[in-house]
DNA sequence: TTGTAGGCGTTATCAT
DNA sequence: ATGATAACGCCTACAA
């Protein structure tokens, strides 16, 4: 073992394995213990230059109108105090808003949701706004709290990846005036504008090119098919089956695998099916990954195609074939659309799509076995 | 293709393509134009409802000494007017600080980065904070802006992945009061809290590894090495090799791999070497993969271990042997350690060490080829 | 060019 | 139990 740097352990305190204890700290009392002049204001800058506090204010904001030497003397103090304009303050005064948007996702550590927070930052930074993120983990009633801890920070305008199956709360909150985007999934029960990604058309292609390969029993993978994400991915699998006239069997459908074990359990599923398929369809990163790993092994060649692009994929044993698309760009399109409506866009409701690309590596071109 | 749900390309504008555009607009002007009395405030309430101001206040923290009945009047009110307290003006005047936190990375695009922004994000919830997210793109003048805004913004702290070599700039802002964690890396110039993964020691341990192995050869790819993070794992690099008594031939280190070409170039070049590696050790995820994409197709067949777990690092036809670490933990420790500070904690700076482990799974167990 | 007065929406303090 | 008043730090409007 490396002898050197072994100082220490994790460290002492592990609040962080506090698995239970979801509970929200009512409010964390002794925050601000010390209040001792830390932190100067105008007011201190205006007394130790001089001059007075609108004075200051002019020298901080680069307003025309203040005399060289003026101007010099206050930004001497300034530095000297190291004096920091309060945004808190200023934003109450003038404008209403924080100058930074929200994010609600699901999972920042899901790929797809990371690449989409960093499009969305780049925009945002563009125009002098930061990002707030949060997750909502899926959940719809935690969505409904973020997005009430972020009205209350007056976050210019929102970007919500939504859970729930009723956004009519949004509804007040948008007739208030923060403009709220949907991004990848529609809402239910409001009209508000929204980016998606061509799932349907997307995964018709996946379908067609499995058809197109001689397959007539394709399984189908997918997660809660009453998410937006899920039903459109579905439907197009059983409309590319039904243009090819193929007759579905419910057999071939697995539903509700979100999470790894249930894919790996669905894939099993299918391949012990007395007729078992020779292709199947995954309908998102997560899934196509956990089926694939459940795949390893298996002797039988299933074919493959998966929605959603995943790094590696095409390192595999057998390159895989996606349905991808820019997780970033819709993110970038979302936020300029945010700010057009925060610069009081007052256009119709706007419904973009964000179009998919099948990706063919290996996986989607194996034939049917047999 | 599929007909339906062609509706539309991509948006009409194209903001977001034009590349070149960084200068942040100058400010967004005509933000807010209509101000037709949205958003209730607490005297609006108090009107409707017949109570004083404070009344309503007491109401909206949920304060004792309140009448049932007047509470109910109030909260009625609240209701029909949508009322929302206004966190900017709340935390003017109580707190000095906007309840969030911020988290300066390099790239939130980064499965490293994503998810110790997750753990991060875990944390600040727990303490009724939010999280602000900003990309400094590894660029030391981008982070001072970064960490500038968020100081102006008065968040409660700050968790920084620094990208600079001189972090003194930070001490102002440290002693105004908000607390600094820096995360993976340690400061140049400033005693602050860190934590920090075990970089050397997980080196050792990968070259360690490959020596056990009867490697006697083994490359060194690496990004930057004058970032704490290169530094450290080459030291290790070196130093298990000067431990074994191997001498270090220069041939067989890369430096400055930041990026996939480069990472692919350094891979070619140690190939082609009169006397190449049997081995290659990677000092980052990101370079792991571009290594491993070059070397696909090579025939000699190259022991390989590599900073960093990675998704699907099991699934390629060699699966890839790391050392892994959890950065989300890493995230959590920093988080916990901040919101510890925030609450007054006076202890002296604190350095914490993440431990990391082998995962042989395949690729660092191939034998010197003889 | 510079300064004064008032208010943004909330909470603290001190009365009543 | 309730209310009046003064901050919080800054900016807008209007003088001087």
């Amino acid at each position: 073992m490396s002898n050197e740097q072994t100082e220490l352990s994790l460290s002492e305190k592990q609040l962080a394995s506090q698995e239970g204890t979801n509970l929200p700290l009512t409010s964390l009392e002794p925050l601000h213990t010390e209040g001792n002049k830390l932190r100067p204001t105008m007011q201190d800058v205006a007394e130790m230059a001089g001059v007075s506090l609108k004075t200051v204010s002019r020298v901080v904001n680069k307003e025309a109108s203040v005399t060289q030497a003026t101007r010099e003397r206050v930004e001497a103090v300034i530095k000297s105090l190291g004096f920091r304009r309060n945004d808190l303050a200023r934003n109450l005064r003038q404008g209403q808003t924080s100058s930074t948007i929200g994010l609600v996702i699901e999972d920042i550590a899901n790929p797809f949701y990371s690449q989409l927070a960093q499009g969305v930052e780049y925009v945002a930074r563009r125009y002098n706004h930061m990002l707030i993120l949060s997750n909502s983990e899926e959940n719809s009633q935690r969505e409904r709290e973020q997005v009430s801890a972020l009205s209350h920070r007056r976050v210019a305008g929102l970007l919500i990846v939504p859970a729930g199956s009723d956004h009519s709360y949004l509804k007040s909150e948008m007739e208030r005036g923060t403009p709220v985007i949907f991004v990848d999934r529609p809402p239910a029960n409001l009209d508000v504008d929204m980016i998606l990604l061509d799932s349907y058309g997307g995964s018709y292609t996946a379908v067609k090119h499995l058809l197109c390969q001689g397959h007539r029993r394709i399984g189908l993978i997918c997660g809660d098919p009453s998410v937006y994400t899920g039903s459109g991915r579905v439907a197009a699998y059983r409309t590319a089956l039904a243009d090819w006239g193929i007759i579905l069997e419910d057999d071939l459908l697995c539903f509700g695998c979100d999470d790894a074990e249930k894919a790996a359990a669905a894939t099993q599923r299918l391949l012990s099916l007395p007729h078992p398929p020779t292709a199947v369809f995954t309908t998102s990163n997560r899934i196509s990954v956990a089926v694939l790993r459940a795949l390893r092994g298996v002797t039988r060649r299933l074919a493959f195609v998966g929605f959603d692009d995943f790094e590696l994929a095409d390192m595999l044993p057998t390159p895989v074939t996606v349905i991808a698309h820019d997780a970033a760009e819709m993110g970038r399109q979302a936020a300029e659309l945010l700010f057009a409506r925060i610069q009081g866009d007052e256009r119709p409701t706007q419904r973009v799509i964000i179009p998919t690309r099948l990706i063919m590596r290996g996986s989607g071109e194996i034939p049917p076995e047999g």
